[in-house]
DNA sequence: CGATTAATAGATTTAAATATCTTTTATTGT
DNA sequence: ACAATAAAAGATATTTAAATCTATTAATCG
C-alpha cells in the first residue's frame, strides 16, 4: 500500500504553483522544476485543470496558474482530481442477496476508505508552503539558475521503487 | 486512491479461514469459497504463511489454517503481510541538502500514511466475524452446497454518508 | 497575417502489477 | 514403499497503469 506515483506527482505541481504563485508556468518548466516526467505532467495538469484546481492558458507567456487559495484547498481534492478515492459501495463478490448492505468485511473495507478520505483532507496546500521554521517544500529545486537555492544533490527521481 | 486486489484477496481468505476454523481447507476450496482466482491465491496464501498468520500443511488432509486468534489480528498485520504500507522516509526527489528531514510536502504524506496504517490498525479480524444481528461477511458463498447459508439478518445501521 | 508558443486531446509505447502455469517437495493413507 | 494430495517455489503470460509521443487548437507578438 503506498502512495501511487500520479498522486505524488500531482501534489508536486500543485505545491509547486502555489509557491510560486507570482506568475504562471509552462508545464514544461514545472517539470523541470519538480523532477519529475513533464509529458506525464502534462497529462496530469489537465486532470487539474479539468477539476479546476488549476487554469492552464495557451499561447505565448501562457502556462498554468492555480486557481485557487491554497488554504481552502485539500489534499483531498488534488487526490480526487487524479485518482479518485474509491469508497466501495457494493459488494465486490456480486452477492445481491442483501440487497444495499454490505457485509462486514466490506463494510469495514469501506470505512477505513473513509479513514483514508480524512486523511486526505486534514491537510491543506496551503500549510505545507514555505514558511519560517518549517522545511520548505520541494526545497533545493531551481529552475534554471532563477533562485540559486541550496546546492542540490543531484538526483535519481526514484520514487516508487 | 483504491484498495488494492491482492489486499482485498487476502482479508477475504483470513476471513473465510477464520470464520471456518474448524478444519484445514486447500488453497483451491478457499479460493472456489470466496470466488477468486485459484492459483493467485496460493501465492497470496504464501506471504500470509511467511507472516505467521497462516500455516500450510502439505499433503493429503493438509491445507492451510489460521494460525493467530482472529481477535488479536488487525487489518494492517494481513495488509502488512502482502503489501506494506510504505511509509516515506526520506526525500522522494533524493535532495539531500536538509539531511533526515522531510519537506513539509513530504513530512505530510507521511503524516497521511500513518492516519492510513492506523486505519488499518483500527479494525480486527474478529469484530468481522459472524455475528448475530450483523451481515455475515462473504454471505451467500457456498461451498459445493456444504452449507447453505444466508438468511441473514438483514441490518442497516443506516449510517455510512 | 504569419510565426511561435504552449495547452489540449488522444494514440502509442513501456513498465509494473496481476494472474496463470510448471515443477519440486513434504505429508498422508493404503 | 508407493500413489495420491497439496503446499512451496518460481517461471511465464496477461492485463493495467505509467510514461511518452504526435497532432491539434488557442493565444500572443512582431
Amino acid at each position: 500500500m503506498q502512495m501511487s506515483n500520479t498522486v505524488e506527482y500531482a501534489l508536486r505541481a500543485v505545491v509547486w504553483l502555489s509557491d510560486h504563485a507570482d506568475q504562471s508556468h509552462t508545464s514544461h518548466s514545472i517539470a523541470e522544476a519538480t523532477r519529475m516526467p513533464s509529458s506525464y505532467l502534462s497529462k496530469i495538469l489537465k486532470s487539474l485543470s479539468h477539476a479546476g484546481i488549476v487554469t492552464g492558458q495557451r499561447g505565448v507567456n501562457g502556462g498554468y496558474t492555480l486557481n485557487r487559495d491554497p488554504n481552502g484547498l485539500s489534499i483531498l481534492e488534488v487526490v480526487n482530481a487524479v485518482e479518485p478515492v474509491q469508497r466501495i459501495r457494493a459488494c465486490p463478490l456480486g452477492l445481491e442477496n442483501h440487497g444495499k448492505n454490505l457485509c462486514n468485511l466490506h463494510r469495514t473495507l469501506d470505512d477505513v476508505m473513509i479513514d483514508i478520505e480524512k486523511a486526505f483532507a486534514n491537510h491543506t496546500i496551503g500549510q505545507m508552503l514555505t514558511k519560517p521554521n518549517r522545511v520548505k517544500p520541494l526545497c533545493g529545486v531551481t529552475v534554471k539558475g532563477k533562485k540559486a537555492l541550496d546546492a542540490v544533490a543531484p538526483q535519481s527521481t526514484g520514487i516508487r521503487r
